[in-house]
This record gives C-alpha cells, sequence and structure tokens, in this order.
DNA sequence: CAGGCCTGGCTTTTT
DNA sequence: GCCAGGCCTG
C-alpha cells in the first residue's frame, strides 16, 4: 500500500518557480498576485475550479517567509484532506525547503487532536485518548440506546447519530440540546447524547465531532490556553473554506481572533480560500453560509476573485457556468481560459446502463486506439457507488483496465477494524467500544449474556468495562457461569501478554502480528472456507505491511539528521503506537487514486480508468471525463428533486463533475436501469437541459415518435419501443430551452393506489403492487404480468395511464 | 452460545 | 441485488 505515505503528485504547475523571491509572483495573473500579496486585514479568495487556488495558497506562504520575514513557527494552515495538506506543505517545501517543517499544515481533525492531546488534562482526559469513526460512534450509541431502552426500530442508532452528530456541528451541548427538545425525537435524541458524552469520557474517547467541539470549547472556556495559540499563530490559512460547518467555522475564529483580546493581543492575518459552488458536503454539516457571509463575519474583509481557469477548455467552462447559473441566489463568477474551445462535449442516450457502459468502454477504446489519450488519462463518475457495479462488468468483458476508487475503504474493513481495536485496547485500556467489540472476536465462548453481566456490573460499580472484566476473574460477579469466568480469564490473560509486549517497547508490525497470532484470528480465517476470509487474511498482511512501513520511514527520518523532526507537545513519539493509531484515525485514504502518468506499481504505460462517484471526484482533473448516469432520479438523486436546497446541492455536484474535464467532456444516460434488481425508467437529467445546445454533440438520442435525425453512432443498440408523448427535452432542435424542467418538478403526474389498474405505453397493461413516497419523490411498483416488475417514478409525464 | 435464516433497507462521506 | 442486523433453533 502506497498510500499513507505517498505524496500526491505534484499538479502541473506552468512555470515552477524554483529558487528565486523575485519569481514568486512572476507567473501569477493580476488577482492571484494580489491574494499572494495581500497584508492586513482578513482576505477571501474566492477560487472558481481550476483557477489556481493552491498555487494561491502555497506562494502565499512562500511570500510570508520570504518577503514578509514571517517565522514558520507562526503559520497555521488548514484543509480538510490529509492529502490537500501533503500536496501544500511539499509544494511550499520545494518553493522554500526545510523551514517548512516547522508549519502546522494540517487537517481541521489533526490540528484538533494535537491541541487537545496537549490539553487534555484540562478537560479531565488523558493524552492516550481513543478516536472514534463513525462506526465506533454508532456501536457506541447502540449500546446506549440499549440501555437507555429506546426502540431500535423507532429510533435507528444510525439516525440517532446523524442527529447528535448535527448537534455537535452546531456546537450544541447535551443540555443546551435537552432544554431545546420539542418533539419526542429530539427528546430521545437529547438523552441519548448526554449519556453518549459520559460514556464517551468514560472511554477517554472522542468522537470525530467531539475533536472540533470539544476543542473549540476548550478555546473559549480557557482564555489563558487561546491566548498561547493567538500569540504563536500569527497567520491562519483555510483551504475549502466552503466545506467548514459551523463548529468549524467557529474554531477559525476562535484562533484567529476578530478583535484583539483582554492581553492586547491581535487577531492573527486570516486568508481563506473557497468556492461556493464546489460546495457538496451539506450532508455533513458543511454550510456555504460560512464563505457567503465572510465580510460579515470578519470586519475589514478584502475579497478576490479568481475567474481564470488553467485547466478546462472554454466549451467545458461554459458549460459548467450554464449549469451552475441556473443556482438561486449565487454570487456571480463566470470560468473562462483563454486556450481555446476544444472539442464539444459528446452526448449519449443508452437504452439502458449496460448500453451506456459499453459506450464509455468503446469511447475509452477508441481513444486509445487513436493515440488521444491513455487509459489513465481517463475518469468515470457516477452519482453512487453502485453505479459502478455495471461498469466493472463490461470493462471486465471487454479488457478494459480500471480501478473503482472509494466504496468500502481499507481501514472499514471489518478486520483491518478488529485488529485496529485490539491495539486501542492496548493503547487506551478504557476504550470500551474497542474493548467490547474484540470481546468475543474471534469467538472465545464470552457470549452476549455474560457481556451483558460485566457490563451491569461496570455500570452499578461505575468502574470501567475492563476492570469489571478483571472483577468477572477474580470471582466478584456471581452471576456468571464458571465457563463464562474461565474464558473471560483467558481473554484478560492475553490482553495483559500482549501489553506486556507493547510496554516492552515492541514494534507496532510486531505487536500487530502477535495479536493476529496469540487471539487466533488469522488461524481462524486461514481455516476457513469462505473465499472472502482469503481476502481478509490479504487485508491484514497488508495492515502488517503497512505497519512495518511506519515503524521503517519513522527510523529513516530519525536516523536523516538533516531532517528537523519537530517534536512536539502533542505529538505521539514517532513510530510509537499511539502515532500510529492517530494515522490510521485520522487518515483514511487507503485505497488511492491512481496516479495521472499511468504508473500504479507496474501494470505497464497506459494505466488504468479511475472509475468513482463525483464526491471522490472534487479536487481532481482528467484530460478525458465521462459523467454517465445523468437521469433525474439518479442525478440529481431521487431524494433531492423535491427539495430546492438539495437541488441546488446536486446542481453544484454537477459543476464539480463538468469542471474536473480538461480536454473532452462525455454525458451520458441511460433511459433504463436496473436499480435494485428491478428495472426502472428515468427521465434525462435536468442537468443535460441546462447544457448549451450549441455545445454538445448527440452521439445518440433517445429513439422517439418524433423521427428527428438521430446521430448516426447508434452502434446497432436496440431501441427501445417507446413511443411516449409529448416533454422529450435534450432533443436537437431545444435541448436548453426545454421548459419541462418548470412545468413538472412539483407535480405528481398519476395518483396511484396499490391494486389501480394501469396502461402504460412501452409495458402495457399491469397492476399496481407497492407504492412508495410522496409528492416529486413518489414510486410505484407496477406489476405488468409476462412484462415483470418494473418500479416507475410517477412525477412528470408518466407514458402511462390510470385505467 | 453459535450459526443459520430471513427481513428490511438502501446517497453522497474529506476526518 | 446485496449486506447487515435481528431472531430463532440446535
Amino acid at each position: 500500500m502506497d498510500t499513507l505515505f505517498d505524496l500526491p503528485a505534484e499538479t502541473p504547475v506552468r512555470k515552477p518557480a524554483t529558487g528565486g523571491q523575485a519569481e514568486l509572483l512572476d507567473d501569477l495573473n493580476p488577482a492571484q498576485r494580489e491574494a499572494v500579496t495581500h497584508a492586513g486585514g482578513p482576505l477571501l479568495v474566492v477560487a472558481g475550479a481550476g483557477s489556481g487556488k493552491t498555487r494561491v495558497l502555497t506562494r502565499r506562504i512562500a511570500y510570508l517567509l520570504g518577503q514578509r520575514r514571517v517565522h514558520p513557527g507562526e503559520i497555521m494552515a488548514i484543509t480538510f484532506t490529509n492529502k490537500a495538506a501533503a500536496e501544500m506543505r511539499e509544494r511550499v517545501a520545494a518553493l522554500v525547503g526545510r523551514r517548512a517543517n516547522a508549519m502546522w499544515v494540517s487537517t481541521f481533525h489533526s490540528m484538533c487532536v494535537r491541541i487537545l492531546r496537549r490539553e487534555a488534562k484540562t478537560l479531565d482526559m488523558s493524552s492516550n485518548f481513543s478516536i472514534y469513526d463513525s462506526d465506533d460512534t454508532k456501536r457506541l450509541i447502540t449500546l446506549v440506546a440499549r440501555d437507555l431502552d429506546i426502540d431500535p426500530k423507532r429510533y435507528a442508532a444510525r439516525t440517532l447519530a446523524v442527529h447528535i452528530s448535527n448537534l455537535k456541528n452546531e456546537l450544541t451541548d447535551p443540555e443546551t440540546a435537552a432544554a431545546n427538545a420539542g418533539n419526542d425525537l429530539e427528546r430521545r435524541v437529547a438523552e441519548v447524547y448526554v449519556e453518549y458524552q459520559r460514556r464517551l469520557s468514560l472511554a477517554n474517547a472522542f468522537d470525530f465531532d467531539d475533536l472540533i467541539m470539544r476543542t473549540v470549547s476548550l478555546l473559549q472556556a480557557f482564555p489563558a490556553v487561546a491566548e498561547y495559540y493567538r500569540r504563536r499563530f500569527r497567520h491562519v490559512l483555510v483551504d475549502e473554506y466552503q466545506d467548514t460547518n459551523h463548529a468549524q467555522y467557529t474554531l477559525v475564529r476562535e484562533l484567529a481572533g476578530t478583535a484583539p483580546n483582554e492581553a492586547g493581543v491581535e487577531p492573527a492575518e486570516l486568508c481563506v480560500v473557497g468556492d461556493a459552488d464546489q460546495s457538496i458536503y451539506a450532508f455533513r454539516g458543511a454550510t456555504i453560509r460560512n464563505i457567503e457571509e465572510f465580510e460579515r463575519d470578519f470586519p475589514n474583509a478584502h475579497t478576490i476573485l479568481l475567474e481564470q481557469n488553467y485547466r478546462s477548455t472554454q466549451t467545458i467552462l461554459s458549460a459548467a457556468n450554464a449549469v451552475i447559473e441556473r443556482n438561486p441566489n449565487r454570487r456571480a463568477k463566470r470560468l473562462w481560459t483563454d486556450s481555446g474551445d476544444g472539442e464539444k462535449i459528446v452526448g449519449y442516450v443508452a437504452d439502458n446502463d449496460h448500453d451506456e457502459a459499453a459506450f464509455v468502454a468503446g469511447e475509452i477504446d477508441a481513444l486509445a486506439e487513436k493515440g488521444e489519450a491513455d487509459y489513465s488519462d481517463v475518469a468515470v463518475f457516477y452519482r453512487t457507488n453502485n453505479q459502478s457495479r455495471v461498469f466493472e462488468e463490461i470493462f471486465i468483458r471487454l479488457g478494459l483496465p480500471y480501478k473503482v476508487v472509494g466504496g468500502v475503504r481499507f481501514y472499514e474493513r471489518r478486520e483491518v477494524r478488529d485488529m485496529i481495536a485490539y491495539l486501542r485496547v492496548l493503547a487506551n485500556p478504557e476504550d470500551t467500544v474497542s474493548l467490547r467489540r474484540v470481546l468475543n472476536v474471534p469467538k472465545r465462548g464470552i457470549g452476549d449474556r455474560a457481556e451483558a453481566v460485566v457490563a451491569t456490573h461496570a455500570e452499578r460499580e461505575r468502574i470501567s468495562f475492563a476492570q469489571a472484566l478483571r472483577d468477572a476473574v477474580d470471582g466478584k460477579l456471581p452471576l456468571l457461569n464458571p465457563r463464562s469466568v474461565k474464558a473471560i480469564g483467558g481473554f484478560v490473560a492475553l490482553l495483559d501478554e500482549l501489553g506486556e509486549l507493547v510496554a516492552s517497547g515492541a514494534e507496532v508490525h510486531d505487536v500487530l502480528e502477535a495479536v493476529l497470532e496469540k487471539t487466533g484470528y488469522r488461524v481462524e480465517l486461514e481455516e476457513s472456507d469462505d473465499p472472502q476470509d482469503h481476502t481478509r487474511v490479504e487485508n491484514l498482511d497488508e495492515l502488517v505491511t503497512v505497519a512495518r512501513e511506519f515503524a521503517e520511514i519513522t527510523a529513516e527520518v530519525a536516523a536523516d539528521e538533516n531532517a528537523e523532526l519537530v517534536v512536539e507537545d502533542g505529538v505521539p513519539a514517532p513510530g510509537s503506537l499511539p502515532a500510529f493509531l492517530e494515522r490510521v484515525s485520522l487518515v483514511a485514504d487507503a485505497d488511492s487514486v491512481p496516479s495521472p502518468d499511468g504508473g500504479e506499481e507496474g501494470d505497464g504505460g497506459a494505466g488504468v480508468v479511475t472509475l468513482m462517484t463525483v464526491h471522490t471526484a472534487k479536487g481532481l482533473e482528467y484530460p478525458v471525463v465521462f459523467c454517465t448516469g445523468w437521469e433525474d432520479g439518479v442525478f440529481p438523486h431521487m431524494r433531492a428533486l423535491g427539495d430546492p436546497t438539495e437541488l441546488a446541492e446536486e446542481r453544484r455536484l454537477a459543476y464539480v463533475a463538468i469542471t474536473r474535464a480538461r480536454q473532452r467532456l462525455y454525458v451520458s444516460r441511460a433511459i433504463t436501469r436496473s436499480a435494485w434488481g428491478q428495472p426502472s425508467m428515468n427521465p434525462a437529467s435536468r442537468f443535460l437541459d441546462e447544457l448549451p445546445p450549441d455545445l454538445v454533440d448527440w452521439r445518440r438520442l433517445e429513439p422517439s415518435s418524433a423521427g428527428f435525425g438521430f446521430g448516426s453512432g447508434s452502434r446497432g443498440t436496440p431501441r427501445a419501443a417507446t413511443t411516449w408523448g409529448g416533454r422529450r427535452s435534450s432533443s436537437p432542435s431545444s435541448p436548453g430551452t426545454s421548459s419541462f424542467g418548470k412545468g413538472w418538478k412539483d407535480t405528481v403526474a398519476l395518483k396511484l393506489d396499490v391494486g389501480d389498474r394501469v396502461s402504460h405505453d412501452k409495458y402495457g397493461l399491469g397492476t399496481v403492487i407497492s407504492c412508495d413516497g410522496v409528492g416529486p419523490r413518489a414510486t410505484a411498483t407496477i406489476d405488468f404480468g409476462a412484462a415483470g416488475k418494473v418500479r416507475l417514478m410517477l412525477i412528470g409525464s408518466v407514458p402511462m395511464v390510470k385505467l
């Protein structure tokens, strides 16, 4: 795995400014230059896609260091991903050298971890705390909800977790949540929230949201702590500001300040960079309010707009502009380039998802054949992960090399998480969630009943679960049968033995090996005849390799006297178990994106095609991009159709997708697509209609009764037998001007009930067997007899009548 | 206590 | 169509 430590490839900079400071500004356009040199008040850089955002940030830092004599230790640069942080650090280092090491360049979360480890005592925590991800969080919430006798059917752990996360993102503490609770759900959530926080503390753990929220409350409750950081960091830079949530916004404000504090310490110089049009994480609490209201939040703020694009052709940019312009209440911004129009966008309407994938594969092959693109130049985007399947099927059949990025990640795999849980217990014995996770994994005869007895004892005696286990071994729990006591005894002895190994200073990978052997985890998998378990063993070997590399790299850095190994408060000892755990908790992008030059470890020359969701594609760019599944109900997603706010977010997602393309952009949709095993018919995505018609070369259009000319490239695919009336939108005559988006989007064309008889233009006579959703989300599953069961959306002009 | 079967559910996911 | 979690049985 090349992932934990790899630095991403440098995005091409036209004229690399290698040495002299004078060159820092040379190859910048006027707006970029202004952003780099601006001094004094808060600065907002509105950076359109491909406008050289990272270049501005890194040059600005280099300029601060070189021209404005800022000490690197005074700079804090905050990003959302480790990849972005690594890239920024790398690029600054390329400009200024090793001095870059003294800066804090990190993600919001690792920055907070660093502060929290340093200040843990202040919050009654111990600095070896665990960091719970959403899976751990859900487990703990499940435990809490069960203890509170909450009906898991009515209030799913996931739902509770989402609500609690939202509260934390809004910096609402449990008491306030309880006081504000206005309905049954909110009361239940608050109840769980209170107990959940108590149990987190007891486990000496923070969840992801806590990392931010607790840091904010730390800074707010302890002015001396805030002042320490304020004095220290005189420059705060924030990347992807449009993705900040309320908690992160407050954190930035607390760190930088907006006015001198009581001691007269001036606010730090703040520079944030972002693009409201690329905000696609509202579902995680991100709010574009923060970028929209920047000037109000930070008095005397200055705003700079970067609109010149260095990535795409004008055709692609015009398409992107046309789509995003439809979003209401948006700050005007139009991307442009001086590099020419380039190729037209290619459109394709497929009969079904299979046909769509075949078209994509055919085009990729043709481009490769003509030498116009390597496989690694090509990316295929879709809205949801399950859409990757059909591409995989077709690509495998055709022998087209590809890699799916995203989906279930390495560190989310069960076996990996089990091992991490063991390591966490060894690093933080109070970590109840991890301890209970591995209590009976692999099976060692400690069942639900025994676990419950121990848990109750722990709760009653107000002791940790770990201590309660020891009490069980000491015979203090009469409710346990002797067999369970013996099993628990074995488990505790095992942990003690592993604990001694850790205490003796063993390397992480040796500890990991010991866990795999001594628990019998590996043997169990090896002896299993389930083929999945074979993969699991491979993943575990991979994890051991990761740990070994972790130790080796740390050793190399330590041995390199040129490297400044910054050892500071809040940073675990290099190479230690806590350091490793922090790494795997905060760096979860193990399945990496293949490198653009096609060199993923020797798969020969042309590399592989990359498949991913649009969300995953953010921040990336490819010469050739396929935007697939542009259908109402797929993209925009079904759940966004009825909600203008969500629809605007989907449109931003479309904007992100389009602006990833450098030279060639394809858009496609399928008339029918199998979803959840059943075919469903989807109308064209409204976003297709928003593309200026003259920019799109429709290779193939949906067969229709209107009979106007279709592109010639229909490749012999069978045409759907549909002849339905009316409003086909993306016809060659009027793609951009169709009004169907207005007329039908809020209306349900057909009101159906179970048992109704219908007649469908394509499927014929049928009977409604179920109805789902309301309003624009309404669907019906209809049994068409010989034509099968079909789930249909009921919005728009459905080619069907009720009988 | 463990393993098997069945039902339900199901966007996106930087950390 | 697939996975996860709950329930039931051996």
